[in-house]
DNA sequence: TAAGTGTTGACATTAGTTGTCAAAGATAAA
DNA sequence: TTTATCTTTGACAACTAATGTCAACACTTA
């Protein structure tokens, strides 16, 4: 399940906008955006922000789910993912303070 | 830097083989060997359990090292990192209990 | 020299992702 | 029903990234 897909649909909806014109002011085949939103194919962070400009809608929470998404397809079936994921933690908070 | 490449680098000359013999008895090239350790290429997890055995090795924190390092290359230079690798804990915390 | 070591780069192969397109199916209005 | 508009689907091409293969190089030691 894609949350980024079912509510950039919802944005979309509620903008009022079709597929189609939509797919055309992001500059993306429709058959792409189509398949983004019920989570057939990945969305890109770029076009999640070229939807969310489209929406007026802030991206932040979208990107949030969209990189977890994508952590969270590294560490499934994984034994230690929650293990990995404290010293992934560790190291991003290090790289920070420098 | 690939801390997965240095250790198993130490542990492979703690164990007496060269690079050669090492890869021979997993059953990989010599050059993607010598890549890996240097951190030139990425591992697989199934490459570092076989050397792992070969050197008798606990592979657990080698695992958890290549994942972190696989989660960190997804969220480096990302503004929402942190918070996105809280979700991702949310996420997988959520599908372990079911 | 000769044998052993690790490194490098060029290249082919493979696998995965992304884009393009046409057609089909669904829905609603005329 | 016809027409228009919409979304979904699948086949395919194009592109990119990952992986494997190989030969040669440089260095050290016997």
């Amino acid at each position: 399940m894609s949350t980024v897909g079912i509510k950039l649909r919802e944005l979309r909806e509620k903008t009022g906008l079709s597929l189609r014109k939509a797919a055309v002011q992001v500059d993306i085949d429709v058959a792409i955006l189509s398949k983004m939103e019920r989570g057939e194919r990945k969305f890109t962070k770029e076009i999640i922000i070229r939807l969310s400009e489209l929406y007026n809608f802030n991206p932040e929470n979208l990107i949030i789910d969209f990189l977890s998404e994508k952590v969270v397809y590294d560490l499934k079936d994984e034994e230690f993912g929650l293990k990995a994921l404290k010293v992934a933690e560790q190291k991003i908070k290090y790289n920070k303070a420098n």
